[in-house]
Order: structure tokens, then sequence, then C-alpha cells
DNA sequence: AGCTATTCATAAAT
DNA sequence: TATTTATGAATAGCT
């Protein structure tokens, strides 16, 4: 249908190549079209150029993936299935792994314990007791540290207390001493001070890292 | 293109419908299958007629999946997305749900407590002292109804062997009633007997229905 | 992009 | 349903 038969073959040149191109692909749309309308038919169709630009033509009141939907079902093929079925199936993994954890966890917690046989109970009560032996160990050690921080605190009150003390007695001394002129045991004092203060920079166990 | 212009219109006689849409599906998917070759195109073409009997044409070297992925990058349109995406979104919640569930367990099984503080602590502790006295009273009252049964069974097993008895010297006295030609108590005993038998019927309360 | 000779597709008939 | 045929449609090559 042209001015000469044509080979159905790769069009070499370049531009014909295009011209052909974009009147056969009208061609099809607008053929596309009329069996749809002709025909009450479904169509769906999407062209590639080689230059990578895009045509489609879809029927009206027939998107494109609802045709594709049926596409699937009347090919019985997958066009995106593959995805979904990995998604699902994991889905499903995790949903059975969750049940199971929510039974575990019930148990644990004393609930629907009548489904069990005396045997199956055991264990239970073992990983209860581990638990709560752990939980209590857990309570014991942080109050443990907690009391040792509170003796290194007071020991430290103490120190500083005497501390303080000390340097009120020497502030008077040296005021009195200043009163008097008599500079020679303050000077003494002071690097003895500094020294101290030094150690005792408080100590703080870390008890609670988080929150 | 035929004896006779014919206006695009749906076809009304179903016989002409159904033969014009033979022929254009051809045409199409002939048209198709030209112009992939002739200009390099990658086509899809699907087709559903309206008795929904599927044809499709798709470019050689170019699934119809392949096609598609294509149309969903050129047209940004999301053919199957919107599927994947509710799928993921529900794995992602399942997952969120699991981890929560994972570490409370862990947590009851006295593992990874060191994430924890002590306000934290209490709520597990109470947890497992709830559970294990669930667990406890469960086997305590399954051992009960086990050292009922078990009662029952005793007392059950008293009778039998008193009926027993009873029956063997019954018996003696039949026989050596039959030897002396005396039948009186012989008869007087029988439906006593099956009195009894019948009140002692085996008592089995339901101790495991599961398993 | 438009034109036209030619081939092709197909509506109607068989 | 398949084939034939007359006709309108599509389009190859040209401008």
């Amino acid at each position: 249908m042209g001015r000469g038969k044509i080979e159905i073959k790769r069009i070499e040149n370049s531009t014909n190549r295009q011209v052909t191109f974009s009147k056969r692909r009208n061609g099809i749309i607008k053929k596309a079209r009329e069996i749809s309308i002709l025909c009450e038919a479904q169509v769906s169709v999407v062209i590639f150029s080689s230059s990578g630009k895009m045509s489609e033509y879809c029927s009206p009141a027939a998107t494109l993936p609802k045709i594709l939907e049926r596409y699937q079902q009347n090919s019985g093929r997958k066009l995106w299935d593959a995805k979904h079925e990995s998604l699902s199936a994991e889905i499903d993994r995790i949903k059975k792994e969750n049940d199971n954890m929510q039974i575990e966890l019930r148990h644990l917690k004393g609930e629907d314990l009548n489904s069990l046989n005396p045997k199956e109970l055991i264990p239970i009560e073992d990983a209860l007791q581990i638990g709560l032996t752990s939980v209590r160990d857990k309570q014991m050690e942080i109050w443990k540290l907690h009391k040792k921080n509170e003796r290194l605190l007071e020991e430290e009150n103490k120190q500083l207390a005497y501390m303080l003390h000390h340097q009120q007695l020497a502030m008077d001394g040296n005021v009195r001493e200043l009163e008097i002129g008599y500079h020679q045991k303050g000077r003494e004092f002071a690097p003895h001070m500094t020294t101290m203060a030094f150690h005792v920079q408080p100590i703080q166990p870390n008890l609670q890292e988080n929150k």
C-alpha cells in the first residue's frame, strides 16, 4: 500500500524508518480505536519507537491495569505476580512467626494454659523461673550499684565537709593572720587543698545510659 | 476498505461483529508485527473480544513484562505498584509487631535486661510472677484431677475386687449346690450381680482432651 | 508535512 | 467458518 511493495524487514534509512514508524503507528492506533468501537473489544496497544518514544492506546472504559489484570487471568501468565507472590509468602511467613510468638507470650503470661498438658507446662515454668531469677538478679545488681554509688557520694561528702571545715578554719586563720600580719601557714595550706580537690572528682557509675 | 464504506460505530449484527473482529484483529496484529520489524519498534498489543477471548502480540525479544516495565518508567504511571506498596506496608507493620513481641519475649526470658531501667523491670517481674503463679496453679489443678481420678479408680478397684470375691464365693457355692442338687441361693445372687456391674461404669474425667 | 500511485485490508457476498 | 471480490483505507516514495 504505497508506491511499490516493500519487504518486511528493517528499514535501513533512518529517516525513512522514522517516517514510516510515525505513519504506521498512527495507523495501528487508529485501527485499535476502530476495532474497539466496532466490535466492543478491549484493546491495549503500547509502542516504543527505536528512539524510545512511547505511544499507547487503550480502549475507553478500560485502563491498562484492568486489561493487564484480564490478561493475567486469561493467559495464566504472571506479569507482576512473581513479585507479589514473594511478598505474600513473606507476609505469611512473618504472620506465622508472629502467631507462634503470640502463643508463647500468652503462655508465659499464664494465659491459654488449658490447651497444654503437664509435660508442656514444665518448660514454661522453667523459663518463667529463669526469667524471674534474671530480672531479680538485675534488680539486685542495680540496687548494689546504687548502694555503692551512695557510699561513694557519702564518702565524698564527708571529705568535702572536712575540707570545707578546714578551709573555713584556714580562712578564719588567714583573716586572723592577715589581721595580725602572719602569713606562713596560709601559703602552706593552699596547694594541699588543690590536690585534694583534684582527687575528689565525682565518680558517677553509668547506672542508666538509656533514657 | 470493503464493499462499501462503514461508519465507525458498534456493529449491531452479532455475527458481522464477530467476523469483523477476527479480520481486524488479524490486521492489527499483522501491522504490529510489521512495524516492529520495519522500524525496530517494541510493540505490545492485547485484545479482548466482546466474548472475552484474548489475543496478543508482543514484538520479538521483548516480553510483555519488559514492555510494561518500560511503560511504567516512561509514563510515570503505576500499573501494579499500588498493590506492591500496600503489601510492603503490611510487611513493615507485621515486622514491627514482630520486633516488639520479640523484645517482650526476650525480656520475659531474662535476656537483654541491660537496656532496661529499674522502673521498666517492675512490670516484667510482675508479669513473670503472675505467669509463674498461673502455671503452677494449672499444674496443681491437673495434679488434683489426677489425684481425684486415682481415688476413684482405687475405690472402683476395691468394689471390683469385692465383687470378684463374692462372685467367686457364689460360684463355688453354686458348684457345691449343683453337686448337692440345691439351687435356690444361686438364682437369688445372679440378678444382684448384674445390678452392681451396671453401677460401676468406669468414670474417666477428661484430663487431656488435647494431644 | 502533504500528495498520489499503489498496495493492502476488509465488508459483503458466497 | 473459509474464500472470493469489489472497494475503501493505508501508506511508500516523492515533493
